[in-house]
DNA sequence: AATTGGATTGACTGGTCAGTCAATGAATTG
DNA sequence: CAATTCATTGACTGACCAGTCAATCCAATT
């Protein structure tokens, strides 16, 4: 078989992805050419469309690939024998940490598809919406065992606490909050703080 | 004075930021044309130039015009002798409020300039964090009065808690959340259950 | 009723760019 | 060492659309 060449051809694939990530976290989806990917991975117009159908794919690629590997962790995250607090930090940590190692990643996933809910969401909103079904399952747990609060309803709950975090992102996108290595895992805590403890520290409370 | 003719052409103006609303609403910014705009109107193309100078121009005037509102209500709010927790719910409800009389230039708001940050977000990125430091103060001023955990990052949590509000609008957007009165009411009180009263509900609460 | 100046019209232009395609290159096979 | 297959190239095209502009309209003014 043609494996060395069937090796190369993956290669080059990837390398037009990973170029695809800097070109569009740089530029943005639509303000960048296709021609502009091509010179990044440095490879010609063409090959591009011989590894993709359109401009299109390339970004739909790149999230899918993406988001599957956080559901598939929220998943396993889910699976374990935790308290729901704790199986909340552990996501929001998962997702901090997936900035801090692929800041450019995580920067096209949620500017240009998660966040761009008209054009691209559109197509994935299903895929999104199952990570946060799944989210509301840990809160509706929490609530059975009587860890979390019944009153508030799971699913908005799961908006709640992925909104906040994917904000927190975007102040670290945009450069509107510091993130040095201390902050960022200062701010999963602040999250989880926030969300689980509450900001109120009325006398009441410890 | 011209008066009369004056009036009119404020009204036309007028005419064409609210198409645009629908348009942008309906198609999204960079999906819809000029002409769409002016279609909808009822107004001839070259008439949208002559009050904007260019398609860009449109969507900032619309964007300024509504965030200067909620800025303006969020300072009013924040002048107020009231717990921080209750400013908290003032703002939420004028921002569910919003959507709920206007859903389509909330809806265009949303997505089309602060989620987008990369390309008319970093244009508004200085009003969008005026926003961002009232919430911060009023955090920060609820903590020296002892009513919220001075432990978080005021500045975080301001992120987490407008974080959380412009989800669930969004999920309201995308039909992803159920968006009856009662819904629309409720989410007020489970945004500010999560964000101040906490998740959490284990044996040492009240 | 002539004049003025802003409102209004819509055909047209110029630039941009996604996607096509015919040609070329290079590894594999028989 | 053909023949085959698929990777690779980049010039080209066709569609699209923002923005321009010369012409027309019309209320107000003189």
């Amino acid at each position: 078989m043609a494996t060395a060449r069937r090796q190369a051809a993956a290669d080059k694939r990837r390398t037009i992805l990973d170029a695809a990530v800097r070109v569009f976290a740089r530029q943005g989806f639509h303000s960048c050419r296709v021609s502009d990917i091509a010179d990044e991975a440095g490879v010609a117009y063409g090959l591009v469309y011989h590894y993709f159908d359109s401009k299109d794919e390339v970004l739909d690629t790149l999230f899918l690939e993406r988001w599957n590997i956080m559901v598939d962790v929220i998943r396993t995250i889910d699976g374990q024998d935790l308290p729901a607090r704790e199986k909340l930090y552990s996501i929001v940590s998962f997702i901090v940490d997936s900035y801090r190692h692929e800041p450019d990643v995580m920067k096209v996933i949620i500017v240009e598809v998660t966040r761009a809910a008209n054009s691209f969401g559109q197509t994935h909103l299903r895929a999104i919406d199952e990570a946060y079904g799944l989210i509301a399952g840990i809160v509706s747990r929490g609530q059975r065992e009587g860890s979390f609060n019944p009153d508030v309803s799971p699913l908005f709950a799961a908006f709640t606490f992925y909104g906040a975090i994917e904000q927190v992102l975007t102040g670290w996108i945009f450069d509107m909050l510091p993130q040095g290595e201390r902050d960022l895992e200062q701010a999963k805590h602040f999250i989880i703080e926030t969300i689980c403890g509450g900001l109120d520290r009325a006398d009441s409370s410890k």
